[in-house]
DNA sequence: AGCGAATTATTTGTCTATCTAAGCATCATG
DNA sequence: CATGATGCTTAGATAGACAAATAATTCGCT
């Protein structure tokens, strides 16, 4: 087996671990995965609007609007129009749903955050030029891509607004 | 933002490029991201019961059966009874099946594929012991992740039977 | 040999996610 | 202010997923 098949099989490792990661996630928070990411989104920043969760779970708006439906029926997060444009939705997390998302399980990210740590200062920067090349070769450009897996302390590299 | 962060990121990239890719093929097969998941398990091997569909996949047997339905309406598979052991069904691939699966576009995987041969031997060296890193520090333990991703000329590791 | 337990697949019913198309309110601009 | 663009929601459809019930078969044990 060559060096390519090797490294898709870990690669496919990871995809096939974060996987079950999220359902494993949902799961335990009594949600489904895709309620849990939308609702990790909004709880990034604390509010988001339906376009912005939209484009950052590649999914359709309508998507979204049944999503949030649920997460506000379960009071983790509220909806108002907003003030500065009437014709957009502001989602803001309730804290409950900050409590949701914080107490989330310390899975997967939190194994992988703790062994990352851990790592000499030169495997990271390995890991990371690494994994940064990888994700070069895959994406055709321009992705947006922020830390959805929030560690809890990033602040989203603010786009317009 | 610290390394942790940068990794998570870059990690991030690739799990949504990879979504991505999924349901560009999916859509040039004219099938779903599911439907081909199945497909090109079958088309592995050549054959599958739907048991093994249904473990590789992390899903139940009650959802394979209805995703076999659909392939077995396209002919991309056969459905017959083992003769080993009668409880079980033999998914076979059609030559129409295995066609679809071998002209699936070539999107994201063969562009990483031809990228990764172009790198340095060093640097497929360093890729591949960081994603194996990576692999391990997400992964709890033994997860099957064959290279469903196939480039064509891998076997599968074959496992009892 | 025969009975009960386990295994494999399917059926049925329900829920969720997702899309597209269409609609409504609001904003921006000529 | 009329027109078109934007943001969100609604409506209707399909697909994926699960649990529970069922059926067919095989296995384990006495």
């Amino acid at each position: 087996m060559d060096r390519t098949d090797i490294s898709l099989i870990a690669l496919r490792r990871i995809l096939r671990a974060t996987e079950l990661y999220g359902k494993e996630l949902a799961t335990a928070a009594k949600l489904t995965a895709a309620q849990f990411r939308a609702l990790q989104i909004v709880a990034e920043t604390g509010r988001a609007t339906p376009k912005d969760i939209a484009s950052r779970m590649g999914v359709s708006q309508a998507t979204i609007t049944a999503l949030v439906d649920k997460l506000v029926a379960r009071r983790l997060v509220t909806r108002e129009r907003s003030e500065r444009d009437r014709r957009q939705t502001n989602v803001t997390v309730t804290p409950e749903g900050q409590a949701t998302v914080d107490e989330a399980p310390d899975a997967l990210q939190q194994r992988y955050v703790r062994k990352f740590e851990a790592l000499e200062d030169w495997e990271q920067a390995q890991i990371i030029a690494s994994l940064e090349r990888v994700a070069a070769m895959l994406d055709a450009d321009a992705i947006d891509a922020s830390p959805v897996l929030t560690t809890g302390d990033i602040k989203s590299t603010d786009k317009r607004h």
